[in-house]
DNA sequence: TTAATTCATATTGATTTAATATGAATTAAG
DNA sequence: CTTAATTCATATTAAATCAATATGAATTAA
């Protein structure tokens, strides 16, 4: 599979507390209840999140997660490049990691490009906010 | 990545294959030289790619492979189902490998059938004809 | 008979995945 | 001031997958 439970589960964290948004503090552990995820696991994964300051993270008791944005800010696009590394379906397409010799001469680079571009186009134009309201119609098929 | 050398391999294999299209047989050897990768796993690629029917090969001494059909024939979605399994984006979409319990409340699942979609919309519109003329239009972006 | 090829199966080392484990640091509440 | 609830930090692990390599049998043209 391309999406690693990493990225699901992060895209899911955060639709939890987009769901939940009340401006007060989400407890993980009642995150992973609702969503049935190792709560240890969870713990890896909005670590990750918290550090890019996509959610505001309270310590101590009556602590938990909050968003740090409005739920129309955030793309899937943007939890799934952060939990899951680049969405380059090919190494060859990342320049910093990999630079490939062949990138002149290979007949099929074109297809990972456009691989690429297509779903970028997918994640790049999905939010939060449409994910919770079940808007399936923000992206022209 | 989404995408192993499996299915690069593979998909650069083919289109080696469209290339020397004579109708003569061409030796693994040579295309693996052409390829720079290593035969023995070309073998192992190639060997699928056979038994699905989609080159001839011949044994023995001037034996060879060559593509069963004209290169229009073969979508590159053709090749990477055959080589990488499913396409599909999270395991959650190919409901005989994983059925998921949550399917029915996951706010979720449509995000990851859009980007199905759109990776099958991409791979199964270019034919390996579309690679060796270098035809980038094919695809409406 | 020999050399060149495909075909078949097993093995391997490295990496990644999907967690689990242990415990420290912080803070609100009583 | 203590306790319970939380986040934060780091290490470990078992299983799976990846990307080959290894060994050798079967086939066939010359």
């Amino acid at each position: 599979m391309m999406i690693s439970t990493k990225g699901r589960y992060a895209l899911r964290l955060m639709v939890d507390l987009a769901q939940n948004n009340s401006g007060e503090n989400i407890a993980l552990k009642d995150i992973a209840k609702r969503q049935n995820i190792s709560i240890k696991y969870l713990e890896q994964i909005i670590t990750v999140i918290t550090k890019a300051g996509y959610v505001i993270s309270t310590r101590g008791s009556n602590g938990g997660y909050k968003l740090a944005y409005s739920p129309d800010y955030y793309t899937v696009g943007m939890i799934l490049r952060l939990t899951e590394g680049s969405l380059a379906p090919v190494a060859c397409l990342d320049g910093e990691v990999n630079n490939c010799e062949r990138k002149e001469e290979c007949m099929t680079l074109f297809v990972w490009e456009k691989l690429y571009k297509s779903i970028c186009d997918v994640v790049d134009n999905i939010t939060l906010e449409d994910i919770i309201n079940r808007n399936t119609d923000n992206y022209i098929i």
